[in-house]
DNA sequence: ACATAGACCTGTTGGC
DNA sequence: TGCCAACAGGTCTATG
């Protein structure tokens, strides 16, 4: 599920209930998932206000108040799904594979009623992770320093592109999903922003950082092709998670638009020869041997 | 410096 | 219908 749409829609999701609430409790369920959770994490968090929810790459930052912020990756199959906790009413029953639950109080100013809410990770690969660090650090967090732009921000251009992929003989394809240029694309964002480019994901992406008009207006192409996919799943995307309480947000929205993705053996839309799934890098890469150069 | 394979996990899918 | 192998949106580590 989770690459930067996914996860984006998943930040929109939760900062309207999370922001100003006040966290009365973390459950912890196991030891950890991918790593350990921090020993001191459901201390650390209880009793604490939520300033902010905020996305870098695949990474949800909850920011709490007294300087430290939960860091959440999702993995391949994590969800955050929110409920209301209504007085007299029956708890929502815990799912299988819900390893960390969040009890939340909203602030008494926004809810007269003083309703609480719970806000439960699931997860049921346990690739993903929740960890805390201290805010003022958060920068220079390992998991954070060296990560790549934002492909949705103004740092995305055929510019750009060019001069991150100089020299380098790796797969355009590999170079898209290296985090440490642009944070946020997967597997089945790259296959489909390649698409659009019209560019082989098997080419070298150094093939890009040519001299000349013509790779510069590839690179060019490429990067509008990343942020108008990427745009495209969100707005798909925010439509079909708008109800959070009661979808994971798992597949099932944007695969609808998909145009290589997982179609092998199928027409390409644009050409009609078949589609491919080739393994490069060890992911499985779909495009149109025809008309992707 | 790079590419590749394997590791971590459970759930779903497709072929027989 | 059942069984089993293959595969899945991510990323870190070990190996060559």
């Amino acid at each position: 599920m989770p690459e930067l749409p996914e996860v984006e829609t998943v930040k929109r999701g939760l900062a309207p209930a999370l922001e100003g609430a006040s966290v009365r409790a973390l459950h912890l369920h196991r030891e950890g998932l991918r790593f350990p959770f921090p020993p001191n994490l459901a201390l650390l968090a209880a009793g604490r206000r939520i300033i902010s929810v905020a996305r870098r790459a695949k990474y949800l930052l909850i920011e709490l108040e007294g300087g430290q912020t939960l860091i959440s990756h999702l993995g391949m199959s994590g969800s955050w799904r929110v409920e209301e906790v209504r007085p007299n009413a029956p708890l929502p029953p815990k799912l299988k594979h819900d390893h960390a639950v969040l009890l939340l109080e909203r602030s008494a100013a926004a809810e007269q009623n003083g309703q609480n809410f719970r806000v439960s990770y699931n997860d049921p690969r346990r690739f993903g992770f929740l960890l805390a660090a201290e805010t003022a650090a958060l920068s220079s967090h390992p998991l954070l320093v060296n990560l790549g732009i934002e492909p949705l921000g103004n740092a995305l251009s055929g510019a750009f592109l060019q001069a991150a992929f100089k020299g380098k003989k790796a797969p355009l394809k590999t170079a898209l999903l290296n985090q440490n240029i642009i944070a946020g694309l997967g597997n089945i964002y790259v296959c489909e922003a390649l698409w659009r480019a019209r560019l082989s994901p098997v080419r070298a992406a150094g093939s890009l950082a040519a001299s000349g008009q013509k790779a510069a207006a590839a690179a060019a192409d490429l990067a509008q092709s990343i942020r108008s996919v990427l745009e495209d799943a969100l707005a798909s995307g925010g439509s079909h998670l708008r109800n959070y309480t009661q979808t994971d947000g798992s597949l099932g929205y944007f695969q609808h638009s998909f145009q290589v993705y997982g179609r092998a053996g199928e027409a390409c839309r644009r050409c009609g020869e078949l589609i491919e799934n080739k393994t490069i890098g060890g992911r499985s890469s779909f495009y149109c041997g025809a008309c992707q150069k």
